[in-house]
DNA sequence: CAGATTCGTAAGCCACCCCTTACGGTAAGT
DNA sequence: ACTTACCGTAAGGGGTGGCTTACGAATCTG
């Protein structure tokens, strides 16, 4: 349902990046911008993109902000890659079949 | 190895519908953009962005063009997805684990 | 209470992406 | 050979996405 936007997320490089490694292991923003080339308030805005897409969710401890992978937006999007995958497979065996009408 | 590729392709709206159509039955690039709000000329950019990912091929019939999917740009994407999949399973069973310390 | 740390949001800038129109090239039909 | 059909590519413009700096809010520490 919402696939698209979990997508879009993992669409961009540094938000991939972003969200490998917390789904390595949960982080908080700061410590995430010290090991990419971007700033803090470039990572703060990937995490909203992440978390409104289902793919992390936050947990505040004191005055730092825990960011961790959450399943359900990846499950959406293999949802519906698995969708895709039974319709390309079935018509790529039916093109196969109409490739070698000889035998 | 080229999972990126197909993720960018997938992630525009235009490019999603166009695999989709393709991926329920191949067809030529005029009949695409019949059915669709763009001009023929970026269909044709489009296929050329999906067909780099590795999502579809072409078939040449006399002067148009056959474009069909391919299984090989998705199974790229599925295998990554299933690798993240794992780490955030894994991931998200221990932090479950940490928030009921009590038991 | 004052200072320090951590974070989100606003404003602005720049590059890139998607779309369009225009053109050239190839194959089929008459 | 000429016309028609179908397509890819080049060139250009408009809108969006990602980044930065600047600011304000919330929490912990001394």
């Amino acid at each position: 349902m919402a696939y698209e936007s979990a997508l879009a997320a993992l669409a961009d490089p540094t938000r991939r990046q972003i969200f490998e490694t917390v789904a390595a292991a949960p982080s908080s923003v700061g410590l995430l911008a010290g090991q990419l080339p971007v700033s803090r308030p470039a990572v703060s805005q990937h995490l909203k993109a992440l978390s409104d897409a289902g793919l992390v969710t936050v947990t505040k401890q004191g005055t730092r902000n825990i960011y961790a992978a959450c399943p359900d937006g990846l499950a959406d999007l293999r949802r519906y890659l698995d969708g895709l995958w039974g319709d390309v497979l079935t018509n790529f065996a039916k093109d196969i079949a109409k490739e070698l009408p000889n035998d």
